[in-house]
DNA sequence: CGCCGTATCTTCGATTTCGAAGGAAGTTGG
DNA sequence: CCAACTTCCTTCGAAATCGAAGATACGGCG
């Protein structure tokens, strides 16, 4: 999709215009050239007509969608055990999205294929016939280059240091393809059910601590490693040796597998961290005792981004996210640190595109490539 | 200046351009058009071409400049008991500093009218005849709200608490004015030093402690208060409480001012933050011993901040910036507690830019607002 | 209902921008 | 020193874009 027209496109699908004269403001297009592209688009069946908008005081705008034959993203969200798998149209809908068992420990070649596998299967049963896949894309639970879509030394993920996953999927398919952080996908995701929020911090907090960072609307890369808040040390009476090799990370202390395995040392048996959520929500107090802790904990260290980053809203997300507890005491402890400049108008609250997230976002970031 | 001739204008003042080649790889236009829109440029006066530029293996390039008497900028940096105040030409480059001592602490009517008239005293002595002056713009040592122009909330400077700073000056003179916090012009004055970097913190460390965070190129202002390290909780064994209420805030182990107090009250006797450097430059042992201390809290602090944005560098300024101790110890502390993706290809050196960091930051800045 | 104000969208000539081709000015390497 | 190659810049017809004017559709109000 080439140049203007690819603008206009992204546009509607982004879901920031839906009518021709919604285009011409945002673009910065005359009106009568929106007219004229968005005609050929029309007519090239990317784009279709569908009724009437509402009115503004004057005639009523025709609006504009994406047409669901325009073509379909294939994105996977990829943890531990597990792969979230679904299958988008162009405007980022869900179609289809299926939890599916997986192993990463498998290592990346076996993996990567079963994925590839997975979304020919998606496509065969839920993809409508004559529709064109357009791009594909996935979530891992650790650091990727964003240049050469390759793991960089990913903690828990044996085998993968260094693997080329951009490179092997898209050997599968001939398209664009994206390989980016959980942590980032989850904010990408977010950041579209938050359209007045220009930076946006968006913690995942699952069995590990990870972060997203939307700043002016775009997401922040950094190195690839951006967002991490996992090691950060934090004030604490004992000393814990984390796998990074540092005393006192944050995430030996406030992530889902270190409340499971204190759980489970006091012989509270929890598998996932969706259990602990449970015990929570059953008034276990040893659970919630833990869960506000770690809350504190990850509070306080929010409170130093708080302040230097100055987000719109901090959104939290991950299994963890549906533990009330959680999310009270970090807006306690973000709210009594933190300047008072920082926190007016700072909201901080739970997901709001639920946790399909990754995947939502994985289909906003892919667009950008497949409309280039 | 209207539309595309802008874009280009701002291309040469901000010294990404130096040509006509180079304004069209960087604009995006076609080389044809630039052409056209250079010639028109050098018509009205606004631009001159100067001599050649260096080959690149081809015929060289015709160095196009902004005209000298283009126009002028009026620029200033407010301490707490001096001001720097600058004459620069559209293209950035200081015609004039100077340094004069200035009270902020009576208040902000009369230090604004001071300086307003301290623009005019320049413009008089320095200011080539026929040049007229396009904008004007100053730092301050507090938070100030982008949108308004008032400061908001500053810690040391009474009186000045919600004050409308940038329509009084506006009063003076009926051009574009700027005013932002200190520590957000020294980064984007920087930021001009460092072409390379996308990301980029710079740290201010003169009697408070400051921050200024670009992030793709561009100042990050978040609410204000971006960029604000001085309060964060720092591991202590003694406790001190800070005059933002809380305790053991960075401000009160690591700024210039706390370290002066600590020598005053060891006998020392200190006045500036620039003492505290000539005694560690003498050696003498008790200051480069609280030097290294207070390098190594700020170097914890930048550790948290680094692993999260993953800046391309960190640079440090401010009057304490030339004690070579303070710098070795952040480094050491942020390359040892960082992530090796973190750190990688991180630099962490001194100002580039010097102590007019901030009046060229103003005057980058500022050009945003006269070529719009 | 009919008129007015407003917003949306289209038509069409004027303007701007593009891009391929070519001339100008240097570098490199035999 | 000359040929081959690069880069810079301009020329000129083709194509895209603009913007003013008009056509179309809607809400509100007497």
């Amino acid at each position: 999709m080439r140049g203007a027209q690819g603008d206009l496109l992204r546009l509607v699908a982004a879901g920031h215009a839906e009518s021709r004269a919604e285009l011409a403001r945002l673009s910065g297009l005359a009106a009568s050239s929106v007219s004229l592209r968005v005609e050929e688009l029309i007519d090239s069946g990317l784009l279709v007509e569908e009724g009437a908008g509402t009115s503004r005081g004057g005639r009523r705008p025709r609006r504009l969608r994406l047409s669901p034959s325009a073509g379909l993203l294939a994105v996977a969200d990829l943890g531990a055990h597990h792969a979230r798998l679904g299958l988008l149209d162009l405007s980022g809908t869900p179609l289809v999205v299926e939890e599916r068992p997986c192993e990463i420990a498998e290592g990346p070649e076996a993996t990567i294929d079963w994925m590839a596998a997975a979304f020919e299967d998606l496509l065969a049963a839920h993809g409508p016939p004559g529709v064109p896949l357009r791009g594909v894309g996935t979530g891992i639970p650790g650091p990727v280059d964003p240049a050469t879509g390759r793991v960089v030394a990913p903690s828990r993920m044996p085998g993968w240091n260094n693997f080329p996953v951009a490179e092997r999927l898209g050997a599968h398919f001939d398209l664009p393809v994206l390989v980016e952080n959980d942590a980032n996908l989850m904010a990408a995701g977010e950041a579209r059910s938050w359209p007045k929020c220009q930076t946006l911090m968006v913690l995942k907090a699952g069995s590990g601590i990870g972060c997203g960072l939307i700043v002016n609307g775009a997401l922040h890369r950094g190195r690839g490693a951006a967002g991490d808040i996992s090691h950060v040390r934090v004030r604490s009476d004992s000393s814990v040796t984390c796998s990074c090799g540092h005393d006192d990370c944050l995430e030996a202390y406030a992530s889902g597998a270190a409340l499971m395995s204190v759980l489970n040392e006091q012989g509270i048996e929890v598998r996932r961290p969706a259990d602990v959520v449970a015990l929570v929500e059953d008034g276990v107090p040893e659970a919630t005792a833990l869960v506000r802790n770690a809350g504190r904990l990850i509070g306080e260290v929010l409170t130093v981004l708080v302040n230097f980053i100055n987000p719109d809203a901090i959104v939290v997300g991950g299994s963890l996210s549906s533990a009330e507890p959680l999310i009270a005491s970090i807006r306690a402890a973000v709210y009594e640190r933190c300047l008072p400049l920082a926190t007016r108008d700072l909201e901080i609250s739970a997901t709001r595109s639920g946790p399909d997230a990754a995947l939502l976002g994985a289909g906003s970031l892919l667009l950008d490539a497949v409309l280039a």
